[in-house]
DNA sequence: TAGTTCACGATTGTTAACAATCTTTGTCAA
DNA sequence: TTGACAAAGATTGTTAACAATCGTGAACTA
């Protein structure tokens, strides 16, 4: 999520084990459930490797955002009266600080996470399981085709979206954040991928 | 998928070893796969166990699922040019025939299968696998609080859907899924749940 | 008789050794 | 120099034994 590890990078069971101090079962356990989630790739008999997701599956990834935040923000927006909105305000104003401080990882880890936390006003347990699945992919194929610009959200999008669902806008809100996701979609270059160095994944140890 | 496992059904690793004929590593491998999507609960050190959603997960589910469903066959009705529409025309056969022959275990299979499938014509991955999530818990649901009767899908309400998005009309496929759901969701008695019989695992046995 | 405690059996969690597979390295020949 | 082949090393997959935990039932006490 915090696109620390660079697609295609090796993750082996005696390294992981090293670095977080656990055996070897836990370690193949953790893999198994990323896996599961399409985050990294289990080949079998060779390891486990960080999931380079082609051209297609990013639009795949886009296209499914595409078709359940719309939705999503709009319900938000008609149904605001019993929901808490405190943790997106709250969310808004780390991600600005983050953004005065310049903290790149954590600049990427929030803009993510504001989606995330949207899914997670609806209350619904599997809305929230579903964006947070779609968020974490979308972090990958940022990483991968993104410039090094423009990795994150645009400033202030994220704030008119949560002003437009506070006044009730439901029409305002969806089309605001189908811009958003198309402003994310477009700031990527489809045919040149960075470079997927598999980097030795020490990146970790300062954990 | 099938209600052949009743909720709070307990799975036992050495049953399923010699069920299946396979070591505990692999048992235990499912195991953990099927917790993460929530089909079985693993309690710590007291072992595995169907779940068993309550009131309010299956109202979850259901929102879910109308917050996704509708912009989704709304779409396949749009560009219905280029898709494959066979598979689906295929599976409505087999139902019918299923339900001339009472096979009530392949009637509730089927029935959940063409929302399977329904997301499979996307040709996206990752709705693909959101709506089987959804349909699986549904399963679930309706074993625990559908009347015997009417667990499967009313009988041509499938059949008008594909038809609708067959004629190109997004609105109207829009507008049956929507009602088809609710047919669903109303044929549920909330309150007076299935006895959760925890039957023995030789269920299975005829696999 | 009801309730508590303890011990036994059963089940799950963990570890470490072993087997199988793949990758790499080195050698040989064309 | 390049290619193929083979052996060694490293990595993953599997198994089985061991440790820890939980549920049950018997025994005992109030």
């Amino acid at each position: 999520m915090e696109q620390r590890l660079a697609p295609n990078t090796k993750l082996s069971e005696a390294r992981l084990c090293e670095t977080f101090g656990v055996g070897r079962m836990h370690v193949r356990r953790a893999l198994l459930l990323l896996s599961s989630q399409g985050i990294i790739e289990l080949q079998s008999n060779r390891g486990a490797y960080v999931a380079c997701p082609d051209k297609s599956e990013a639009s795949d990834v886009f296209a499914a955002r595409m078709l359940i935040e719309p939705p999503l923000v709009r319900q938000l927006a008609q149904s605001s009266g019993e929901i808490d909105l405190t943790v997106l305000t709250d969310h808004i104003a780390l991600e600005d600080t983050a953004r005065e401080q310049n903290e790149r990882t954590e600049i990427i880890r929030l803009s993510g996470e504001f989606h995330t936390k949207l899914a997670q006003a609806t209350g619904n347990k599997f809305i929230f399981r579903m964006m947070r699945e779609l968020v974490t992919r979308t972090s990958l194929i940022v990483g991968l085709f993104g410039s090094s610009e423009n990795a994150s959200c645009p400033d202030d999008e994220h704030s008119n979206i949560l002003k437009a669902i506070q006044s009730h806008s439901p029409e305002m809100a969806e089309q605001l954040l189908i811009s958003h996701l198309n402003h994310i979609q477009s700031g990527l270059d489809m045919e040149s991928r960075q470079q997927p160095q598999d980097d030795l994944a020490t990146i970790l140890g300062s954990d």
